[in-house]
Formats: C-alpha cells, structure tokens, sequence
RNA sequence: GGGCGCUUAGCUCAGCUGGUUCAGAGCAUCUGGUUUACACCCAGAGGGUCAGCGGUUCGAAUCCGUUAGCGCCCACCA
C-alpha cells in the first residue's frame, strides 16, 4: 500500500466523524460508571464560530475525549443560547430589509418570523463544532427557549417571586434606544469619546418675578445640551464661595425660560468646568440621586427609541443626537452659549447594538441578589468551585461582595414572557401558565367569573441570562422532580468558559446551583483567555481581524487547528493568534503521520535476533513513557492542559522520533526483528491514545491503519494507558548517553566530518557520565566503528566530558592545537569559576550548619565533579 | 478615583512550598545537510544582571518593601 508522504486531513475528518456519529459514541445514558460531564457555554443561537468558540470547545472536546477514554460516562452537553436582545435585533434588522417595522406587527406575528429566522440560523454553528471534531451527545442538544428550559425559567421566576426574591420598581435603567429595551450594567460599555463641553449661561430670576431674567448668569459646562430641556435644578457646592450669594436664588433653563431652583450639594466637583452642575434627574444617575436627596421633579424628555417627547418643549420627535447639534445653534443665537471646549469623555455603549445608552427611568422587575450570592461566594473562596486559574477568585470575590439587585426585564418580544398578570385595578398575580393564572386571580379576587380576558400578561420578557444561569440544572430538566438524569449527572465537572462572563453566567449559575440543587453545579471552571491577533488587538467582525475558524479548519486541518489553538495558551491567558500556531500544529500531524509511514513501510523478520542497541532503545523508551504519562496525569490534573500537550508533544517528536525511531531503524531495506516491531507499535499505539484527545481525527486514521480493527471499534473509545512505575536511574543514564552523543555530532559538524566516515572513540572513566551497556546504541548513533576504554589520555584526540568521564575522537588530520587550547581554557575557567562558587557556599560554617543535609551533600558533590574536572583539563592543556 | 494582576531569550510564555528541574520550553534566528519516514524535515549553535533599587536569609527569578512601565476589572466628573 503506497501512503502519502503528506497527511492529507480533508480525507479523513469527515469520514471518522460520521463514522463516531453514526456509532453513537457520542451519546450517554445514565449507568453505573462515574460520570463526567461538561455542559457547553450556549454559544448565541445567531452566532457563527469565532476564534474563541474554536479554543473554548477544543478545551471541552479534549477533557471529554480524556475522561471518555478514562472509563468514565462522559456527556458533553451542547445547545444553543436564545440570546433575546442580539436576535431580536437580527430579526428587526432583516424585516426591515423586506421593507417590514416591527412595530407594525403583532407579538405573535413578530414571534413567527423570530422563530422562522432560528429556525433557520440556529444550526450553523453547531454544525460548525462538528468540522473541529466536537464529541457532544447532540441527541441532548438543547435551546434556551425550548419547551423544558421555558418551563425551567417560568417555575423559577415564580419560585423566586413567591419566596420574596423578586420586586418590581421605578429605577434608573440603561435603556438601549435601538434595541428600546433596558440592558443590565454588564452589557454597557464605556469607551472614550472625542466630544464636546458646552460652556452655557443661565440667568438668574428676578426676585420678585422667577419667570423673567435679572442681569446675573452663571456658566454651566455639559457634554449634553439638549438635556437642558429635562434640567429641573442647578447645583453648587455648599463649600463653594464663589456661589454663595446664589443660595435660594433661582435661575432660567435657556431657551424654555421655565425657572429652576440653584441647590447646593457636595457631589459638585469645585475642580470641573465652572463649578455650577446642571441637574436633570431623568437622564443621568447622578442627577437622579441629587434628585432625590432634593425632592426635585423629574422630567423625561426622551421617548424610547432616542427622540425627544413632548415634555421636551422644543425639538419633539428628533434625534437626541441632531437635536444636540441643532440646539447648539440656537442657543448660540439665543446668546447663551458662551464657549465649545474639545473634550474626551467616557460614553455608555450598548454592548448589542452597539448604540449609545440613555439612563433612563422606568418600571423594571429585580431578583435580590444578596441572600443567592452568598453560598456561591463561599463556595469559590473555599474552593468547593475551583477556578484555574486561581486568581480569578479576587475579582469573583469583589463582585459577590459588592453584588447588586439584577434588573431582569427586557422590553423585547423574543424570549420568556415574565409570568405575571395584571388585573384592571393594576394588580397582579405571579403563575406559571394562564390557568393558574386565572385561578389565582379568581382566589385573590374573590370573582369566579373572571376569566383569561380579564387578565394582561406583562408584556416584557426576562433577560437573557434569566435562563443562561439555570443551564446546567435546567439541560438536564432538573427542575422536574424525581428525575434520574439530574440526579446522575449533577453537579457537571468542568466549565470551560471566558473570564468576560464571570459575573453574567458563572457567578449567577454557580447561585441558581445552590439554590436549586442545594449544591455546586461544577466542580472546576477553565477560564480561557481571549483569542487576538498578532497586534494584540481583540479579534472582531468591525476589524477584520478574526481568520475564519472552517477556512483554517480546511487548510491545516482539525487537529492541526486545534494544536495549534492550544500550544500557548495557558489557562487565563490571552492567545495571540499567528497563522504559524496552526501551522506548527500542522507539522506535528504531518510528523506523526511520517512517523507512522516509516512503521509501517518495514519488513518484519521474526528470524532474526533483536540488536543489542533496539533491546536497550526499547527498554528505555518503555520507562520514558511511563515517565511522561506520570507527567501528563498531573499536569492535567492542574488543568494545565497546553503544558500536557507539550509534553506529549515532545515526547512524541524529540523522544519517540528522533531518538527512538533513529536508534531501532533497520538498515536500509533491511527487515526489522519482530521483537522490536512489536514493541514498537506497541508504543504508537500507546502515543496515538495520548494524542487522541488533542487530534481526534489522525489518532483514529493511524490506529485504524496500525491493526486490523472490528467493525465499530475505534480509538475514542479504547481505555487511556495508565502510568505504570519507572526506572528514574535509567532515564538518567540516558539522558548522558545522549549528551555524549550530541558531542560526537556537534565534533563531527566543527570538523566538516560526513556522518557516513565512522570515527573510534576512547573513553575514560569516571564516577559518572558513561555506561558501557549503552555502547551498541553510542556506536550506532555516533557511527563508531569502535569504543574503547582507556585508563589515561588519548593524544591527537578531540576530548568532551560528560560529567567526570572524558571522550576523546582521534582525527586523522592534525589537530588545530591553538583551537583546541582555547576551548580547554574556557572550560577550564568555566569550571573553575564554578567551584569557586560552590567553595565559597561550602566555606560558609552558616550554610553548612543550616542548609538542609541533602543540600550540603549535593554542593560536595558538585565540589568533586567540578575538581575532577579541572584536574583532567589541566592534564589536557599541559599535554597539549 | 478604588481594586487586582503582570514585567524572565527577538516573540509567546513555564518556572508550584526559597536550595539539582534554576536560569527553562516552543517559535523565530544562524550554520550545516539529496543519511529514501517526514524540507510541513534532519543535525548543530548562539541568545537572558529573571524591569530598577533596597531588605529578609547561610542562600532570592522565587519572600517583603519601593520605583517605573504595562494590562485587566469596578466606579465614574458634568
């Protein structure tokens, strides 16, 4: 059979996961195995793969594949994220492209088309999980708007609202005057603006008439001239005295001339503009605390999609932001606009729509946090939840600590419709479908009659991580009593997710866990770091920065891609994305596949004895496994996973490879002993289960092409190799034999000699650094034609120590004996400056007396190497 | 403004409870290579006052203090 030089991984990748797919693999049930289970982050249900999902879901996919391998019941959970505000706002946007306002339309009708549009994007990004190998039990797949996690959301709000948790009321709220509905504190984001301060007079009232102006004005700045129009105060500092004679004064908003009263309080900054603040408690949250701290009126003059209201007076129904400009204009010809200062400020952006946020007041519904933060703080400080990395815990800490009520209505369509009902007389009554509702209506009221029509069901929705925060009860319909699934698989083992998100989605789950569970519902939680680009530069869509995860997929490969991803991303850590990540990872597939072709290309011969050198290969590469799967265990036991695939990858290149492949290869077309073949593919196979998790797909190819596999077998599902003891003490030698050998290579390549030219080597002895049952594997790799041991110097020789043993190649040609005598004196001063170093820690009595023993006995050591050392160099120098 | 964290090779980062894992890894760089598994490769090499300063200690990249620079989170000045 003729095997590429090349692995090609389009062949491969689809085939091997329809061939998973179609065996079920994937899929988990309830048993008697320990469980272990991951529910996915919900990616957004109108999202397509980033960078991000393509890390996130590696992560997932190999502590999965681990754990599968493990023997234990692995369930990885996927589904998808409602995602209320971004989806409405696609849904909004695509009606209006077919010339449709959504304010035209019904609820119902506007559901429709929502449900259409999921309907039709809602798989794309679980298909594209798919293409990077993700081994989730799909038949699990769930949706937070689906009927179970519906029906999750609605007992929970009731539950909460029963229990007193849940409270409606008047407070300032960011309102999101493009998507018109409230977004919480977390989706706001501040950036900088290049804006303006508008210096503006206000004249004071005459005494004896408030509604005309005396001569006097004062200047106030604001960045925000056309919220003059909702300004019901101006305020001062108590402590300010050039004001002083403005106390109980009154003063006139331009334009409108309404009079307002000056107040003082200590909020003003002396230091800022003028001093003097301008109070309008409708639109800034500030304001509306002086507001009232003062009792003073609140006057809204924004509508809610940004334009001005009729309160405003002037400029109804435009644009806050032409209104700024056109109001400018007139209160520069009214003459009250004295200077326009460049300024840079910070400005609240929705994080949806990406549109400036107003504050704004109005009738929202709030969950207590308080009480629910409680236990879900204790259980991340106490490390019942553990975070890796820890550090997160501080800032988990500070939130908790500082937690405030959570503003859980939206004033959007898509999503869960907040249970409650109100009666004609404004009351209302909390239920989980419209004929409990009724009933409760009916018991409060006393009314039999009444009926569904009597009843308005509040029209906003609940925020979107409303649900988000019951996932890993809810996918597993653990608000249904008696339910054998939750019981099996709850609490989740890990959560791999985005540190962004702490407070949205894992801090609030981590609450909904004890609350609704009486437990955690994940054990540890990976924070990744954010995917950039080789700039450092967040990727995203307005920059154009982000590769296009199914591109690379097609280009390097799955495995290649995820490597990639992986090898520098330690846990918390941002990655900084560079074309050349996957292309290492692309290489590493190709060098296990080469590795795999050289096996397989060999004739086997069981007629003929296994060399000396391929019995001492086989014997250390068997410890070297053990060693590095020792390793593997607890690095990922640390959840330090990239370093676990960095060991395996150099156990699989540098060892596997380029030591171990090289020693036990057979002369060129020369057949290969059994005893060594099969040691051999033992081994590989042992290296692809490692490997598995990382690279699903070449893991499966080779294991495939290794040995005859039954129908339905596959490396997925075979058990992970577990460490066994080692020889440490071999390992060591080894570790020499090599060093040895590195120097004959690096002689060789100073010396122009080919390595078809075999050389002779002497040896002579010391305590350490040279192991005569490794000769045949020296003889091989140094291409000697012969190693012999001496009891002094060898002239004409090229000499290099390992530790206290010194080798010495004889060279045909004369040797450069200046050459020679410099690299001897470096070494000699290197040695001695060294000891120097270890003498003086020796001669201290103090280091002596308090060092622990096995210190002291490795500096001794450290003593006589470096004296024997010195001792032969000098022997050398004086000879030559 | 409040809090947290970081600074180790050209780059990205390990380095855990101070001492043989102590100055490391990968990539990049340089040199050599038509050794039939792999040039997506092989062999070799160079490269760091562990940000600066001070302290604790027999001993500091590691602990403490301090300065500088950077990053993140929270709150936000009109």
């Amino acid at each position: 059979m003729e095997i590429a030089s090349k692995y090609n991984p389009i062949d491969t990748e689809d085939k091997w996961y329809a061939y998973w797919t179609e065996n079920g693999f994937f899929k988990s049930v309830p048993d008697e195995r320990e469980p272990y289970t991951i529910v996915i982050p919900p990616p957004n249900v109108t999202g397509v793969l980033h960078m991000g999902h393509m890390l996130n879901n590696t992560i997932q996919d190999i502590l999965i594949r681990r754990a599968r391998m493990q023997g234990k019941n692995a369930c990885w959970v996927p589904g998808t994220d409602h995602a209320s505000i971004a989806t409405e706002a696609k849904v909004v946007e695509r009606l209006r492209t077919q010339g449709v306002e959504k304010s035209s339309l019904t609820r119902d009708m506007f559901m429709r088309h929502a449900w259409k549009w999921k309907e039709e994007h809602g798989g794309i990004i679980l298909e594209q999980l798919k293409k990077l190998g993700a081994s989730c039990d799909w038949s699990r797949t769930c949706f937070t708007m689906d009927n179970v996690r519906s029906s999750s959301v609605i007992k929970v709000f009731v539950d909460l609202f029963n229990k007193g948790c849940i409270y409606r009321g008047v407070r300032m709220v960011n309102w999101d005057p493009k998507a018109q509905t409230a977004v919480s504190d977390e989706e706001v984001n501040y950036k900088e603006v290049q804006s303006k301060l508008y210096y503006l007079k206000y004249y004071v009232s005459r005494d004896d008439n408030p509604a005309e102006p005396s001569g006097a004005y004062i200047v106030i700045a604001t960045t925000r001239p056309e919220t003059i129009l909702g300004d019901t105060a101006v305020c001062v500092n108590p402590n300010d005295d050039r004001f002083r004679h403005l106390a109980g004064k009154r003063v006139l908003v331009p334009l409108i001339n309404r009079s307002i009263p000056v107040i003082e309080d200590d909020y003003v900054d002396m230091e800022f503009g003028t001093g003097c603040l301008k109070i309008t408690p409708a639109h800034d949250i500030n304001d509306y605390e002086i507001g009232i701290r003062h009792n003073l009126e609140s006057i809204d003059i924004l509508n809610n999609d940004g334009t001005l209201s009729e309160k405003a007076a002037l400029f109804v129904g435009e644009d806050r932001f032409a209104v700024r400009s056109k109001i400018t204009e007139s209160l520069r010809e009214s003459g009250n606009l004295v200077k326009v200062e460049d300024y840079v400020n910070k400005v609240g952006f929705s994080e949806r729509t990406d549109v400036p946020i107003e504050p704004k007041l109005s009738m929202q519904w709030f969950l207590k946090m308080k009480e629910l933060a409680k236990p879900a703080l204790d259980a991340v400080m106490n490390d019942e939840v553990k975070f890796h990395p820890s550090n997160f815990k501080n800032l988990y800490r500070h939130w908790m600590e500082n937690v405030k009520d959570w503003c859980i209505s939206r004033q959007l369509w898509w999503g869960h419709r907040i249970p409650v009902y109100y009666l004609a007389d404004g009351s209302f009554v909390v239920a989980e479908t419209d004929a409990e509702a009724v009933n409760a209506a009916r018991i409060k009221t006393g009314n039999n009659e009444l009926t569904v029509a009597d009843l308005r069901q509040d029209e906003d929705v609940l925020d979107t991580w409303a649900s988000s925060w019951l996932w890993p009860v809810s996918v597993f319909d653990g608000f249904n009593p008696d339910n054998r699934e939750i019981d099996y698989y709850y609490p989740t083992n890990d959560l791999v997710t985005a540190p962004e998100i702490i407070f949205f989605w894992v801090a609030r789950m981590i609450m909904a866990g004890y609350e609704y569970r009486g437990t955690f519902p994940f054990r540890n939680v990976y924070f990744t770091g954010i995917v950039r680009d080789e700039q450092g530069r967040k990727m995203s869509k307005s920059l154009g920065n982000s590769p296009d995860p199914l591109l690379l997929i097609e280009q390097y490969g799955a495995d290649g891609v995820r490597v990639g991803m992986l090898l520098c991303s330690p846990a918390g850590n941002d990655i900084r994305y560079k074309d050349s990540l996957v292309e290492q990872g692309r290489n590493f597939a190709n060098k296990i596949w080469n590795a795999f072709r050289l096996v397989k290309s060999w004739k086997v011969s069981n007629d003929i004895p296994q060399p000396e050198s391929s019995t001492i290969a086989v014997n250390w590469f068997a410890n070297r496994l053990q060693h590095e799967m020792r390793q593997i265990d607890d690095l990922f036991d640390k959840y330090r996973i990239s370093e676990a695939l960095m060991a395996i990858y150099t156990l699989f290149w540098d060892e596997f490879s380029s030591w171990y492949l090289e020693i036990i290869k057979p002369a060129y077309q020369q057949p290969i002993d059994g005893k060594t073949y099969a040691a051999t593919t033992g081994f590989l196979d042992d290296l692809l289960r490692l490997l598995h998790p990382f690279m699903p797909f070449i893991t499966e190819e080779i294991w495939h092409h290794l040995a005859k596999r039954k129908a339905g077998e596959s490396i997925m599902m075979s058990p992970m190799p577990q460490p066994k003891p080692f020889d440490e003490q071999l390992l060591q030698q080894f570790e020499k034999l090599k060093e040895a050998i590195t120097f004959i290579r690096t002689i060789r390549k100073d010396k122009g000699i080919s390595f078809r030219e075999t050389l002779e080597l002497f040896v002579l002895k010391g305590d350490d650094g040279y192991n005569a049952t490794f000769n045949p594997v020296l003889e091989k790799m140094g291409a000697l034609s012969l190693i012999t041991e001496v009891s002094s110097k060898v002239e004409n020789t090229v000499s290099f120590f390992v530790k206290s043993s010194e080798y010495f190649i004889p060279m045909a040609s004369s040797i450069n004996v200046e050459e020679e005598m410099a690299k001897l004196n470096a070494e000699l001063q290197h040695a001695e400056s060294f000891l120097e170093s270890v003498m003086k820690k020796l001669n201290n009595e103090r280091f002596v007396s308090s060092a622990p023993e096995k210190v002291v006995a490795t500096e001794r050591q450290k003593q006589a190497d470096a004296e024997a050392k010195i001792k032969a160099l000098r022997e050398s120098i004086a000879k030559l």
